[in-house]
DNA sequence: GTCTATATGTTGATAGAC
DNA sequence: GTCTATCAACATATAGAC
């Protein structure tokens, strides 16, 4: 899962874990400002080139701060591991985390900038934003399909579409909020589901 | 509407729209890469400081090719400038601009880009945005609660909370349809819309 | 109004001492 | 493994000639 990395073995993985969490915290708290390696090298006590030592460039360590921040959100909330949740249980996860990011606008700040970089294929962060994408999907079709089974979800729209649409709900309220703080985000995605589990009187009814 | 602008009267005014012009053509057709003020005037052929002579500083620049965007996409399709349309109108038209975005991947690319960097309250698009999402939304809100009085749409979520779910699924597609081109972002946008209507048998009929 | 030239700043990355 | 020092590569913005 870490071949590429230098000649450093448990010490040198230890430390870049350590960088990777103090990082986290410092941009959760105090915020991404066009963040530049120098800045997130100050925040976790080195010099410039002593925090390159362990990345690759910049663009690769801002990549490995999300995903280092993926593993800690999973272990929090029921992440990628939760592979058999019910739809409510993904209702339930998908609102705790979004309403947790609001105590954490750096690191939506950066999500969301990165989301953007990695637009071009050669960016680092290209094949993470691909594969988170379909992890999550994948995690979500899953809920989805099975809730439309038993006919606790609307059934107008394939599980997969839905799955994009949950995805696309939560990003794009993320722009909104960074914009205007004052947007309920939480709330939003809440009516989401709403608007998913509110119509199945339609055809099963009447 | 352009008070702040310098001595320069109708001349310079009509120079600065050629200038708009030309950039949104040429970042449609050959993208948007982290454009430099300097990318943009080779394209529209003028120096880097010649350009700068007509706007105030690179960030008003972008900005104001987004503002000239709206206001080409306003006079293709119903832009904001469409009081009173209909549920449909709505529907067709959100499905339009967002089908014609895919010709033109540069422009969703700035979009989005300043999006992200507009959350700084100093920076020139952070105005833009706020009045763009808002007045977008009073159309939409506007749209929505009529088909919602008639019956068409559910009423299980508020209009105001649906105008901005509809503005989120746009703006977070474009995110994913970024990193994949083969994401289908008007059919998804379509299926939202039928998450809209499918439901309305729930309370009235029944 | 537009250019050339440049001031000024910042960034990411590297070389080499310790 | 970490630092200091330094680099080259831009970028934007400005001054001043034409």
């Amino acid at each position: 899962m870490s071949e590429k990395r230098r000649g450093s073995y448990a010490k040198g993985i230890a430390k870049r874990e350590e960088i990777l969490e103090r990082a986290l915290d410092v941009i959760a708290s105090e915020g991404y400002a066009g963040a530049s390696v120098r800045a997130i090298a100050d925040a976790v006590g080195l010099s410039q080139a002593g925090l390159l030592h362990y990345f690759d460039s910049k663009e690769e360590l801002f990549t490995e701060i999300l995903r280092k921040r993926d593993e800690v959100d999973a272990a929090l909330f029921g992440g990628v591991d939760a592979t058999s949740a019910t739809a409510e249980e993904l209702h339930e996860g998908y609102v705790a985390v979004v309403r947790h990011n609001t105590d954490v606008p750096g690191l939506v700040h950066l999500f969301s900038r990165l989301a953007v970089d990695a637009a071009d294929p050669a960016h680092p962060a290209h094949d993470y934003f691909l594969a988170r994408g379909a992890g999550l999907r994948v995690l979500y079709v899953d809920a989805l399909e099975r809730a439309q089974r038993e006919g606790a979800l609307t059934s107008d729209v394939d599980a997969e579409t839905l799955a994009r649409i949950l995805q696309a709900v939560a990003d794009g309220m993320q722009l909104q909020w960074m914009l205007d703080p004052d947007v309920d985000m939480a709330a939003t995605i809440d009516a989401v589901f709403t608007l998913l589990t509110a119509q199945r009187s339609g055809a099963t009814d009447a």
